[in-house]
DNA sequence: GCGTGATATGTTATTTAGTTACATCCCCTG
DNA sequence: CAGGGGATGTAACTAAATAACATATCACGC
């Protein structure tokens, strides 16, 4: 089971290292995000012993857009978007119930924070929006 | 008002504790933004011993939009605007080269997050919009 | 095949960031 | 003056990330 899986399908980049494919499918298979010692600790059985392994395979795959790290958590999701890395900025909506989050672009966003960025003639190399709350879910299930 | 100011002063509110004023102190005089460890050194001829002081004073100072936390930095800034915490939410850009950050808002943007979570179903408590890159000035000192 | 440079790996130790647990102190109010 | 809430102080700890160094692997030109 190299490449394919059930439902949602991912862009297996056919070149990963077997570090960076273990990581990426540590990543695929969680519901939430993971820290990187969370990664870790499912991969010790496959014979990782080191923060270092991890940060390494982190830094290729979110490179390369297959990952992304969530900044106000410290911890990595696997990308859910095939396309993402074409539509430049991504944003997060962080659920601090259950955990889960959810990947969306808003192209308007992006388009303002350019703007903003060339009439005060910052270069971005980077952009970071991230959005804490609740979920649809977790607000249905609030306790009344 | 009863705390307004003459120059690059800031909004002091009348009623900080000691732990509290002296850190946003050494957040007001840096160029740059502090992680909480730099803070304690600049504290320690205070009398500040121990992180726990440190971080309890930010929670309370990020918790009144008096100082702001970068996430993609793990490091804390003095709020430069006076009236930031009525517009919401805060975007930042942070310059690689100098460590200078700029604080600005963009309305447009938080009405697009907010419009994304009300059809998502999303109820947002906070928001990170932070852009990496370089500022004008360093962008024109550049190795050429 | 052989050297060589770029990239990936493995391992240990260390630094940086943030929290838990617990005791104390100060001030306010009843 | 009792008792509660908030701020403080201190030590020990967990979590996140990096430094430094030693090997291995692979592609490529010769």
């Amino acid at each position: 089971m190299a490449h394919s899986h059930a439902g949602h399908d991912h862009v297996w980049a056919d070149d990963l290292t077997r570090n960076q494919e273990l990581v990426l499918g540590a990543l695929a298979h969680a519901e939430a995000p993971l820290s990187a010692y969370d990664i870790l600790d499912k991969l010790r059985g496959d014979g990782l012993r080191a923060p270092l392994q991890i940060y390494r395979a982190l830094d290729k795959l979110t490179e390369r857009g297959l990952a992304h790290r969530l900044e106000s958590l410290n911890a990595f999701v696997c990308c859910a978007d095939a396309h993402c890395h074409e539509s430049g900025s991504i944003a997060f909506a962080i659920c601090e119930g259950c955990g889960k989050v959810e990947e969306f672009a808003e192209p308007v966003i992006e388009s303002k924070l350019r703007g903003w960025s060339k009439t005060s003639g910052f270069v971005p190399s980077r952009m970071t929006i991230e959005l804490r709350g609740l979920c649809k879910g977790c607000v249905a299930s609030l306790p009344a």
